[in-house]
DNA sequence: TGGGATATTGCCACCGGTAGCAATGAATCC
DNA sequence: GGATTCATTGCTACCGGTGGCAATATCCCA
């Protein structure tokens, strides 16, 4: 059939329409400067040829490529559904969309992003978190002069190239749910210490439980790393406590994941003896038994919203990106693995 | 610093070393017939200005875009894991992934890689399971002429153009091992029935229990869809018989856990009643309370081997291709969700 | 019917590289 | 010494689009 070395190029579809590029070239960016007729015999051409514009020509005479740059660093479930919001609405737009995933905590992280964005010469770029958070390669992007939108957990400075996650009244309802319940030795299991997401969810809890008389003990936290294995250390560590906490908050599903095991496996029954809450809120916290309790985060509007005002930001610049919202709060979801604090 | 407005060029190079652009073209290309002096000189003025060729510019004349296309379905762990693999090979040989995930079961799915490879003009393409079983849409990816590799169940015609997953070794010892057990009424989960990859796994378990005098007993088995709700539904279904079986076989782990929530749910135990099994691997069939046997895929391998068959492909044709291995073998992992069949 | 305004369209010079082929210069051979 | 060969290097025509500006067509009004 159509073989790779006659794919119909733009002056196919001039001599076929009878007209000259330049023409083609104004219907393919729909320039408002062309006669109703013609529009529709050089479209008509386009359709039979099924002719698409080769953006890489494209690119280098618009100095577009047509192409934004998605950074991230660990593959993970909410990454997955952030990329696939991202994605209808980039490729609606005419782009695509190259992933780049890269090491946190690499020395050479700053250059690995540098020379990304050098050498793809995407158009703009979505930076998720935690890597969104460096100041350092937040730096870099900034001299590169990319147009980037990225994920934070605090408002600060410019607006129009931030998607700020709030915190506050997921993890406040989330509290209360707890101490409503009659928990009191509440334990957190946080993300890294640098890690500025998880400071801000252990944050908003401390000031959640300060509101009810409470504080965090702090033999009931421990550090952890975001992933299950630092879950179930954790979980080990806190679960030591004499007396042991009622209710765990981890600062997200895979390590609550890890905790529950471990509550499983000391035989801690959740939610009668332990309540379990995590964050994200990604599907699998309804596939465990019992179902997880978890904060979930909107990835859905949080990619949309990343990505319009990124094509507005490229398209528009700033004051147009400005209009978009920039804050979107998840929302507490109680299900089957907290309840009732035991009595002692 | 470096403005996007200020990037260098190949001229600027040309300018500042004193020689021609070809010349310099021939140095960041490798060429072996420049002098070692001129050599010298043009890579450190490369340095100085910190050059790198713009790559649509070097695409459009070499007819290549130093992309490589990824297109899947939903995104899942398992493709997490396989695009991570694939990235890794890519990215060192100098290309970038562009991904393009897509609607499996829609009408439009062969227009849209269609025109995903046209305009893209990706170098090559990578296709993971479920489309990349699709007939029609392999046909549009043969006739588009774009070099790719892609995920199969079956080994056929072209080799050098799949990776195919052997189902026979693991699901026999799956199969073997229930048996052992003691267990004689089986249930299966199916995928979709027109999911060449579910036909694959049901046919090797078929076959795996006539080696032990065996069948499937058509009252066990449900057609699902990949999807954890699928698996409630099929499991609220195979545990309704009377007798019921004594263990599930689900095609994929998502699915698996929709039987574990169901029998959950009926008080059936497990491993104690029944014994469950999935298929896939990814990381949260560890996660799970009892942990999921299961058969794993092994991802990394088959990320390893489909960027080095298409890089091989796109570099230097079939022969090259040819040269790597085209056959993976995934592995059953006995976790705790299986034990001895219980007593009647 | 002439002249200017307006709507369409085409010509041509790029964008930043690659590649064929000729040109240059030095080395080798008779 | 002149011819031939080989290693280097440069000239130049693309690749497939975009955008400025001129050219042409159409239309409107006096």
């Amino acid at each position: 059939m159509a073989r790779r070395d006659s794919i119909p190029t733009i002056n196919d579809v001039a001599d076929l329409a009878g007209v000259s590029k330049r023409t083609v070239s104004r219907v393919i960016n729909k320039s408002d400067k062309v006669n109703q007729k013609t529009r529709e015999r050089v479209e008509k051409v386009i359709e039979e040829l099924n002719f698409a514009p080769n953006s890489r020509a494209r690119g280098l005479a618009a100095r577009r490529s047509y192409l934004i740059g998605l950074i991230y660093d660990v593959p993970t479930l909410f990454i997955n559904d952030v990329q696939k919001g991202i994605l209808g609405i980039c490729t609606e737009a005419g782009y695509d969309i190259v992933v780049h995933p890269c090491e946190f905590g690499t020395t050479g992280l700053v250059d690995d992003v540098q020379r990304f964005v050098n050498r793809s010469k995407v158009d703009g770029v979505v930076m998720l978190p935690p890597v969104s958070e460096i100041p350092e390669v937040v730096a870099a992007l900034d001299a590169s002069g990319v147009p980037y939108v990225r994920f934070a957990s605090e408002l600060s400075g410019e607006t129009w190239r931030l998607v700020v996650t709030n915190y506050v009244p997921a993890v406040t309802d989330m509290t209360n749910h707890l101490v409503n319940f009659g928990h009191t030795r509440i334990g957190f299991v946080s993300g890294p210490r640098d890690n500025i997401s998880s400071q801000k969810r252990e944050q908003a809890f401390v000031e959640a439980l300060a509101r009810h008389g409470l504080e965090l003990d702090t033999a009931f936290v421990a550090e952890g790393a975001f992933t299950y294995e630092s879950g179930v250390k954790c979980a080990g560590k806190i679960l030591e406590s004499e007396p042991r906490p009622t209710a765990i908050f981890a600062a997200n599903d895979e390590m609550a994941f890890g905790v529950m095991n471990v509550a499983n496996s000391l035989g801690i029954k959740v939610p009668d003896d332990l309540s379990v809450v995590g964050f994200d809120g990604t599907k699998f916290a309804t596939f465990v038994i019992p179902s997880l309790s978890t904060i979930r985060r909107p990835s859905a509007d949080m990619a949309r919203l990343a990505a319009q005002k990124l094509l507005a930001l490229v398209d528009e610049g700033p004051d147009a990106a400005r209009a978009f919202e920039s804050m979107v709060s998840p929302q507490f979801v109680p299900r089957q693995s907290t309840g009732p604090a035991p009595r002692d």
